[in-house]
DNA sequence: CCGTATGATTTCTA
DNA sequence: TAGAAATCATACGG
């Protein structure tokens, strides 16, 4: 009621309406005197006001006088005029949300992960299947691996059947939303605009729903991950092919192990593995060695041999090349024949890393 | 099953 | 920020 009341207020100081009445408990009296339009919207605003009163059925009736009333559309606008000048210019000024960049971050991991986006080769059933039939023939890693695309997939469809149910309820709300203030626009002032911002409120809130869906699912992608795929849980050691690359590096360069970039992915290339994984390994290996030289005397032997016929192979230029850093690859195989403790304390205070 | 090996991660430092 | 050191978690062989 009292918005009703500030409306009308508002409404006898626009339009040349009887202005200089503004807040004159008199004025409806005055106006009553006066000449025949504004008598007419008078009685109007008196019938609009007494309405509450009335019963059902009289209010009913009155209603539908009003709608057919000749004055009604022009009353109809300037009430909704004033409306978006109060109450909807305060709230209506949220500016139009530009795309929320939490939801882009969601978005995108969703793509990357292949839980939204086009369906990959025929989607979930065909995922299921393959780890149904990767159930006969256990390489260990396929049935990792279709497993884990087989929850994946579940995911997946768990997000886009709720997804689509939110899609639906939003589409449902908003037209129901839409048909009621149409509905209510014959005997209330809500403007065309209203009602779309009405639209654009309830897009946001289902919006904001959608966002939780998204996140959960992301939720729940990362624990899939860590769950199926965290290297460090499900940790293969690397082939031999890839040590002895590794290894024979590390020994022919033992005074100092510490590959460059570019040797990083060199190594990388030729193991198979990542240039992190190269610097994993290189990590490893150093603080290894260091810690018990002893230990990897024969290792160090072996590969020293190793070297050493290669470089012979590759003959006097390379030696030749390497010559400040090769001696120790020499000294290692003089000394890997004795074993004690004395020696592998010298040695270790020879490494100058 | 247990002890060791090993790749990855975390924490700290220069 | 790369590397050292400590630690974690799994792989693997006896």
């Amino acid at each position: 009621m009292d918005d009703q009341t500030r409306m009308m207020t508002g409404l006898t100081g626009l339009g040349g309406l009887a202005q200089g009445d503004v807040g004159d408990p008199d004025s409806v009296r005055k106006q009553q005197s006066l000449g025949q339009p504004q008598q007419d919207i008078g009685d109007i605003l008196q019938q609009i006001m007494a309405i509450t009163d009335e019963s059902l059925d009289e209010a009913q009736a009155r209603k539908h006088a009003l709608n057919c009333h000749r004055m009604k559309p022009a009353l109809f606008n300037v009430l909704c005029e004033i409306k978006e000048k109060t109450v909807l210019s305060i709230r209506g000024v949220q500016e139009e949300d530009p795309p929320d960049p939490q939801i882009m971050r969601l978005d995108n991991m969703l793509l990357a992960e292949g839980v939204s986006g086009p369906e990959k080769g025929g989607g979930s059933a065909a995922a299921a299947a393959a780890a149904a039939a990767a159930g006969g023939s256990p390489t260990d890693s396929s049935i990792e691996h279709s497993d884990y695309r087989a929850k994946l997939a579940q995911i997946r469809q768990i997000y886009h059947s709720e997804l689509e149910k939110y899609e639906q309820a939003c589409s449902e709300f908003t037209n129901h939303v839409m048909n009621l203030l149409r509905e209510q626009s014959r005997t209330r002032p809500i403007s065309p605009k209203e009602i779309e911002r009405m639209v654009a409120i309830i897009h946001r809130k289902f919006s904001s729903i959608q966002m939780q869906l998204k996140q959960s699912t992301c939720e729940a992608v990362m624990i899939l991950r860590s769950r199926f795929l965290d290297a460090r849980r499900k940790r293969r050691n690397f082939n031999k092919q890839a040590t002895e690359v590794l290894n024979e590096y590390f020994y022919s360069h033992l005074s100092n192990p510490y590959p460059s970039e570019e040797a990083k992915e060199e190594l990388a290339k030729k193991c198979g593995i990542t240039v992190s994984q190269v610097s994993n390994w290189f990590g490893n290996k150093r603080i290894r060695y260091k810690k018990n030289i002893g230990k990897f005397q024969e290792e160090a032997n072996l590969y020293a041999v190793k070297t050493a016929v290669d470089a012979a192979n590759v003959s006097a230029q390379a030696s030749q090349a390497n010559s400040p850093a090769t001696p120790n690859s020499g000294t290692l195989s003089c000394q890997a024949s004795e074993t004690d403790l004395q020696i592998e304390r010298n040695n270790s205070s020879q490494l100058s890393w």
